[in-house]
DNA sequence: AACTCAATGTCAGGACTTTGACATAGCTGA
DNA sequence: TCAGCTATGTCAAAGTCCTGACATTGAGTT
């Protein structure tokens, strides 16, 4: 049941499905959902695969630090990273040399285990790409940007 | 630390945190904040004010109609449904007089709840909104669609 | 040197969500 | 009719994530 029952003219705008923050949920759900099934047939969870791009790029992150840039707390954040070490993904010092934070880097286990899914999780990306023209991809990013940055403060 | 360490021009899409997917998580995760906050003082979770607000624009809604347009499971979308029924919000029938399903309906003290945090809400969007050009928000909620449709098919 | 302060890592507890499974109700086609 | 199929609601168990709290470390200030 509940298949179109709208299709009233009356005031497009009330119609909460066509909010920014309900297409926002909705497209990020798809996206979670798709990035989900690849990743689980690799044995990864989305927070250890973002986990690991970031730490790709940016070698020597701490827990914080990629606490922040996967958007979780540094307490999910401390069982991303034991998760990836357990499998042998990351390393981080015993102790630290300055201050707490404990600089993680990718293993050669943790690279090749990168580069497996990094395939299979740009396709995703690449058929959501696609469905847009592609001269407002820019525009899109800009515009996710600025939306993000608004919230932010 | 990490502040900016990028500034390499090689190749921009490689950059993880310039990807559509990343955008779009990071501006999620802004709006779920913001309306987590606002919500929480008015005693409201997310997902209790998305069904609410849900059922107000299709009463009857069913539990797994309602799970499926709030983006969880069943079993998650039963807990809502119980918590705002404790709370005397909606109303079901205890049983159904087709099929298994039972149809949700907002109480009057559902309606002024929702009518409460709306002004809230809007608010937070509209500071999203706001951050974008006017002419381009079609384009962003047409294209924000597109995407979700090429990954839900 | 002593104090204050912010940042980090971590522990304990709880809240929320999911996976997996099962029984029931209605529809569909042989 | 009846056997399959789908959809729904629900239970149990597990996983995930968050809130709240605390100790430690380094920087800035007095």
């Amino acid at each position: 049941m509940l298949e179109n029952v709208s299709a009233e003219p009356s005031h497009p705008t009330k119609d909460v499905t066509q909010h920014v923050g309900y297409l926002l949920k909705r497209t990020q759900a798809a996206l979670r959902g798709a990035m989900d099934k690849v990743l689980r047939e690799h044995g990864l969870t989305v927070p250890q695969y973002a986990t690991l791009e970031l730490l790709a790029l940016h070698p020597g992150m701490s827990n914080a630090d990629l606490a922040r840039a996967t958007f979780v707390t540094r307490q999910s954040g401390n069982v991303v990273l034991r998760g990836l070490q357990e499998e042998g993904l990351i390393t981080r010092p015993a102790t630290a040399d300055h201050g707490r934070a404990r600089p993680a880097h990718l293993t050669e286990e943790g690279n090749a285990r990168l580069a497996a899914v990094q395939a299979a999780v740009y396709a995703i990306e690449q058929r959501m790409v696609e469905a847009i023209p592609a001269q407002r991809l820019a525009v899109l990013l800009a515009d996710l940007d600025r939306m993000a940055a608004a919230l932010e403060e």
